[in-house]
DNA sequence: TATGAATGAGTTTTCATTCAT
DNA sequence: CATGAATGAAAACTCATTCAT
């Protein structure tokens, strides 16, 4: 079972790289000495392996997410930091399996999107829900148009897949305090 | 001549709807009702019309991005309100042009790459110094970290190539405004 | 398109030889020296072919069977004697296609089967309606159960495919004319 | 040593459904719970068992068959009566098993083909010496050329596994007298 | 007895690209 | 300008078979 895993790790990593049609199972195999044989004994097929990786991708951020939003004790403003740290340092801990999960989406075979995209929709939908009730207990402008700064908010963050280098001058905690802040107070004087 | 831009115009569309590499020559020119040697008398390759593409777009960023910043009469604050609404409205009436700009930009071959990525960097980096400009005259917060602020506000906008719909109920002046508001003054009370 | 049919001659051969699974595109397109990228030029895939040829043999057998049926000059006890020898020259002629015909049917993919099985069925049961003007006309026995008749005559000569060789000592006229007297008068004394 | 036989039994219900070629080993292991090394445990190859089967149904064949012929109180009328009737009600009864015989003979392999082709023609050649002996003694027409007759009889029989349907309105016993009657007296008046 | 992991040789199919006309 | 024919390299996928345990 752990080829199972070398195969998903190693896929991962070339997917991020190269992307999902640039990728060739012989390049995965090839990458851990095993035989294309190999892979169709644990994979149905080279869309299963990209629904396998979205799957797990999503299932850690809505239980992350959620562990950050039920703890009762945050105020929402609090949750929203959670949130961009939570997918900032993502995407920095795991900037591959980022990639794979931000870029290569619609490559997912119709009958695989269909879960993952309800799951996507439910993270998007919880930080909706977030600003909700900020909105209400006046931790939020009032009038605010949540749906439309739940995807702003997410652009921030999810973006950073595209140029964000861990290795760079700014980590990722940095960054996360950047980002919350410019969401929460804005930039003008 | 005209076949050239239709052939470049349906590639786009195709591009858009599939991704790149899953709209093959033939899907293209099938549309068009001319063949793949007609193509190939047009373009010297598949790559080579994605280049095209992404020139075109770029270019026309640019451009109005130029504008924008160069009119002395406007604060810096309206030119990243400006911004904002050049990317948004964008996405909005060049759908496709933007998806295949926003999402198939890894498919260049590294010779065009270099080109198309300077040039998208010179657009980010005028963000920037705009943001620069601000800071220094005190519209803009001091101190703001404006290379990645300057990310922030192209995630905001560039993201919403995934998810908008100028059909839907928010126009794109209005999700203009709801960005521009979000960037500059923030969320909290 | 001379290429086209090169390669549906070249198939048929093998197709009978070897069978439909068991001859690879590549066995074909080796014989003629051409390459596999050639065959998906002229065919959608291996089943179409299939259903090309099959489609051919019927066509012809169905056409033939006709100018023997609408003959009205003929009784039908000659007509019965037409569609034997019809039957029987062209297994004989076209072994190799008539192989494919009787033997590969069941590769058909549904869809192609239809079309196919309709018009063997036809075949069938135009032989059934000769049976039936014979009954009523009084040149065959009273009572013939028409359908498995009809079945029985069929038997007689599609097994012929199996082992028929017309280069042994009994040409298709005679075996023709050995199964017609079978099935008209029997074999007791 | 049952499982050998619910391998078998699997084996011929997939065989006559798909076809040896379309049935994979995987296929045949899926349905029993095993796996393919338990396959492998029993027979040594595919091949092997496509042989198998061919061997137990044409040994069953040629037992009774021999049952049929060796009865001296018989003519030789009613020994053709009976080899119909024995061909019919096999295809009746075991529908799959005969499909495989019929039609998927020519997967044996060279070396195992040998050996049943050459029990498929003694059986064939049992009915030409049972015609033959008629002839002498003047049940069958003189002159009759038995060789080509004794195929076109087994044309009638074996061809039914094309289309019989023991379930339809013809039961097996009645299929065998009406064909007995055609082979016998033909079908004019 | 039976399994699970792995293989390797093969299969069908795709498609960007070339080029003579 | 445009086409139609052909290619070749690579792709995803299949599957009978082997073998250590």
């Amino acid at each position: 079972m752990v080829v199972k895993d070398q195969i998903t790790q190693q896929a991962i990593i070339l997917f991020g790289e190269k992307g999902f049609s640039e990728t060739s199972i012989q390049d995965i195999v090839d990458e851990l000495g095993v035989t294309k044989g190999t892979f169709y004994y644990y994979f149905t097929s080279k869309k299963q392996l990209l629904k396998d990786i979205h799957h797990e991708y999503i299932s850690g951020l809505l239980e992350r997410q959620s562990r950050i939003i039920d703890n009762d004790a945050r105020t929402q403003k609090e949750k929203i930091i959670g949130i961009i740290r939570l997918l900032i340092t993502d995407i920095a801990d795991k900037g591959p399996s980022a990639r794979v999960f931000f870029r290569e989406m619609h490559h997912l075979s119709d009958d695989h999107a269909k879960n993952i995209k309800a799951r996507r929709e439910d993270f998007r939908l919880n930080v909706e829900k977030v600003l909700q009730t900020g909105v209400r207990n006046r931790e939020f402008r009032q009038g605010l148009q949540v749906d439309m700064i739940a995807f702003g908010i997410l652009g921030v963050t999810n973006w950073s897949y595209n140029w964000f280098n861990s290795d760079g001058d700014v980590s990722p905690e940095e960054l996360s305090k950047i980002f919350a802040d410019m969401i929460l107070t804005g930039i003008v004087e």
